[in-house]
RNA sequence: GGCCCGUUCGUCUAGUGGACUAGGACGCCGGCCUUUCAAGCCGGAGAUCAGGGGUUCGAAGCCCCUACGGGCCA
């Protein structure tokens, strides 16, 4: 029998919510639900100088808003707990004891400057740098300050990976590595090995930035006498525009909050970046969530790194948008709109859906509904006309047909085009070139407001 | 410096040796619709498949080299 499947997201509190995060969050919950498994969301928060415990709140928050629900993790606890890298230090502690007593570690006694003269030495030479194994052959004494080092076995080192085949490291190239810092704390790279082994984890999905660290820590697994991930899968990475790695400071698309203050729909997030680095091989482009479930699979996964474009995600947004229910866009709106009460908002839905690739835009739309504009200074021609619209809107029940109706009227009386005619109105009303139609524009103000926006307008004379 | 991964329209990509005059989507341009802006519909431009060498009757796809980009280790 199958041993059931288990993966795992192991992301560092260091800031924002990464969107390489919500990325392989997906990735990782796409294939735990695709083979029924369990996904695991583990702090990886043993950077103690970087992590702070709101960041891990930020984590959680994003994910939630995505709808990638966990297992297990630190807040909902699991057969595997500590779920929190920093409250299982004792563990990889004793890890770390029991490879030093097996002699597959040992204590490295080297300071940073003695570590950087080797690794000049070894440039000049033109050698590739590896750790002399100085405290392994030859140990210091009376030094007390030290970190451990694991003793590199070397060898071919193989594994599957999901997206790019059978991989082979050479293991004689790579250096004698630290696990355990100077300071007590583990490295990532050991323990990361240790919890997804301790953790049961059997496939391991993660950003190419971990691809060479692999080989490394099949060692480490090997030597701790662990069972191995039965396979990888290193996900192709998410590019700024211009084919650059992403930075912090100098892109916002990275931190997932921005999505929601923008108005981004979760569902259409997903969409996007399940798009960027996996395509199913036909046509389509617009995914639900189950709709990924059924067609996900690594085999299709991109293996070069893929840029990240506003322009499509927009795209994809408004379609999302537009296939709203109109409840469903309203409720979406109203965290948006806090100025407008929920009738005005449904109202406002039929001319505004087709307007927006992010809800955040139905401000600009609607603003005008609790900011009263200037008011513009028109000609004798335009007040004219303006009159001429009030007169047929008096008399009118407040609703966009019958004003589009009246408004026709008023046009045809009055010699000019609609543009002409409606360019003022719209002016007068929003202080805007662009808006909903004009009888949108008028039936979602009050009549009493519409009317004496327009009213004021005939008064200011050029 | 060593090792690893990559490179098809501006972008995301299809492509697994003949159906490729290289297909789709976003974006762009033009038209229709139209009171503005969108949406929608119709049409168009846009890729000597990073470069070079091989293998083959035949290469975007296989092999080698080079260039460039990215990652990891230090």
């Amino acid at each position: 029998m199958a041993v059931s499947v288990r993966v795992r997201i192991a992301p560092s509190p260091t800031g924002f919510a990464h969107l390489g995060t919500a990325s392989t969050a997906l990735y990782n919950v796409l294939f735990a639900r695709q083979q029924d498994g369990t996904f695991v969301l583990r702090i990886d928060d043993t950077d103690v100088e970087r992590n702070r415990p709101e960041y891990e709140a930020l984590i959680y928050e994003s994910l939630h808003w995505l709808r990638l629900d966990w297992d297990e993790g630190p807040d909902k606890g699991g057969p595997h707990a500590p779920y929190r890298q920093s409250e299982r230090l004792d563990l990889y502690k004793e890890e770390a004891a029991r490879l030093i007593t097996e002699r597959k570690a040992y204590r490295c006694y080297c300071t940073p400057e003695e570590l950087e003269t080797e690794r000049r030495q070894a440039q000049s030479e033109k050698r590739a740098y590896k750790y002399s194994r100085r405290c392994l052959t030859n140990p210091l004494e009376g030094r007390s300050v030290f970190a451990v080092r694991f003793k590199v076995p070397g060898g071919d080192v193989s594994f599957k990976d999901m997206v790019r085949g059978e991989m082979h490291f050479d293991g004689d190239l790579i250096g004698d590595f630290i696990i355990v810092k100077s300071d007590g704390y583990p490295t990532y790279q050991f323990a990361s090995p240790v919890d997804d082994a301790l953790m049961k984890i059997t496939h391991v999905i993660r950003g190419e930035e971990h691809l060479s660290n692999t080989p490394y820590q099949l060692m480490l697994v090997d030597a701790l006498g662990y069972e191995r991930p039965r396979a990888y899968a290193h996900m192709p990475l998410i590019l700024a525009k211009d084919g650059s790695k992403m930075s912090k400071r100098k892109h916002p698309e990275l931190n997932v909050a921005i999505y929601r203050e923008q108005g981004y729909l979760p569902e259409a997030l997903l969409n996007y970046l399940a798009l960027l680095g996996w395509n199913p091989g036909t046509a389509q482009e617009i995914f639900s969530f189950d709709d990924l479930l059924t067609a996900f699979s690594f085999e299709r996964v991109q293996h070069a790194g893929a840029r990240f474009d506003w322009e499509k995600l927009n795209w994809i947004n408004g379609e999302y948008i537009r296939k709203l229910s109109d409840d469903e866009l309203a409720s979406r709106l109203r965290p948006f709109l806090p100025q407008l009460d929920e009738a005005t908002v449904k109202r406002a839905i039929p001319p505004l859906r087709t307007r927006m690739h992010k809800l955040a835009q139905a401000v600009d739309y609607l603003d005008y509904l609790w900011t009263e504009p200037a008011p513009p200074t028109l000609d004798a021609e335009t007040i004219e006309r303006v009159k001429s619209a009030i007169n047929v809107l008096q008399d009118m029940p407040w609703q966009a047909e019958a004003i589009e109706s009246a408004l026709e009227k008023a046009v045809a009386e009055s010699g000019v085009g609609k543009g002409k005619f409606y360019t003022p109105l719209r002016d007068v009303l929003t202080g805007k070139k662009v808006s909903l139609p004009i009888h949108y524009t008028l039936e979602l103000l009050p009549k009493e407001v519409a009317l004496q926006r327009l009213q004021r307008a005939t008064n200011v004379r050029v």
